[in-house]
DNA sequence: TCCTTAGTTCAAAAGTTATTGAACAATTGG
DNA sequence: CCAATTGTTCAATAACTTTTGAACTAAGGA
C-alpha cells in the first residue's frame, strides 16, 4: 500500500455513491468483482479508456475508498476493498455487483485471461 | 402520476446511484424511508435546500425513477419507488437507506411532525 | 375575483468532473 | 547504461451539475 487510501471509517457513502454512479467506475468495480481475490493490473481496464483517463478513474475509486492499489514494480495491484466496504455498508456493495452483472449498458471488458495470478 | 416517471426497466443503475451520491438527494431518500407509506410535500424538505433548488433534486429524483411525485392540488405527493426499486436492484435501497441512517455527515430534516397523513 | 400557497421554469453564474495530450518518473530486462 | 514498459502528473479544455433569483402557473380559499 503506497498510495494514500482513507482508512475504513473515512469512508463515506455519498462518495462512494457518487464515485460509483460512472459507468466507466462500475464498468472497473463489476470487473474486480468478477476476478476477486485476483489482483488485476490498470491494464486490464484499457478497453475502458485512455491510459491517462484510467489513471483518473482509478484514483477516484482509490480515494473513495472502494478499491485499493498497491505499487508492485511499475504496475499498480488493484483490488476491491470488500471487507471495509461490507463492514461500513453492509450489503452495498453486493446489491450493486449484482445489478451491475445484469447491466447490458455498463462498458465491458474483453474476456482474454492474461491476468496475473496472484 | 402526472409529472414524467421511468417506467421500471427504464431505470439505470449508474444513474440511481449519482442521483444518490448527492447528500441533499440522499437525506431526502433517507427521510422518505424514515416515513414510508406517507407521500410527503416539497415542503418538508425546505430545511435542505431553497425552493428552487429543491425542485431541481426532487425533479433529478423522480427522472431516476427513485421517487414518484403525484400532483394533487398545488402540492406535489412525493414518495419512494420501493417495489420498482427493489426489483430491479434487490437490496440496493435497503443498504443505501441503513448506511445513510448510520451517517451523521448528511443534512438532518428537522422533526417536527406536521406532515401529510396518508 | 383577488390573494395566497405550492411548486415550476428559465437563464445566468458558479462550481465540479471528465477527457486529452505532452511530459515525466520508476522499474525492469537486455 | 539504454530502452521499453507501466503508470502518474500537469495544464488546458470540454462537458456537465448545482445554485440562484426573478418570473411564472395552477389550485384553493375568502
Amino acid at each position: 500500500m503506497t498510495l494514500p487510501h482513507p482508512t475504513a471509517d473515512q469512508i463515506s457513502l455519498p462518495i462512494v455513491l457518487a464515485v460509483l454512479g460512472d459507468p466507466t467506475r462500475l464498468a472497473i468495480v463489476r470487473y474486480l468483482a468478477s476476478k476477486e481475490g485476483v489482483p488485476l493490473n490498470c491494464s486490464k481496464f484499457l478497453d475502458l479508456a485512455s491510459k491517462t483517463n484510467l489513471s483518473y478513474h482509478l484514483a477516484k475509486l482509490r480515494e473513495a475508498g472502494v478499491t485499493r492499489s498497491e505499487a508492485v514494480g511499475t504496475s499498480r495491484l488493484i483490488t476491491l476493498r470488500r471487507d471495509d466496504l461490507d463492514k461500513r455498508f453492509p450489503g452495498l456493495l453486493d446489491s450493486v455487483i449484482a445489478a451491475a452483472g445484469e447491466d447490458k449498458a455498463l462498458p465491458m471488458i474483453g474476456t482474454a485471461d492474461t491476468e496475473i495470478d496472484a
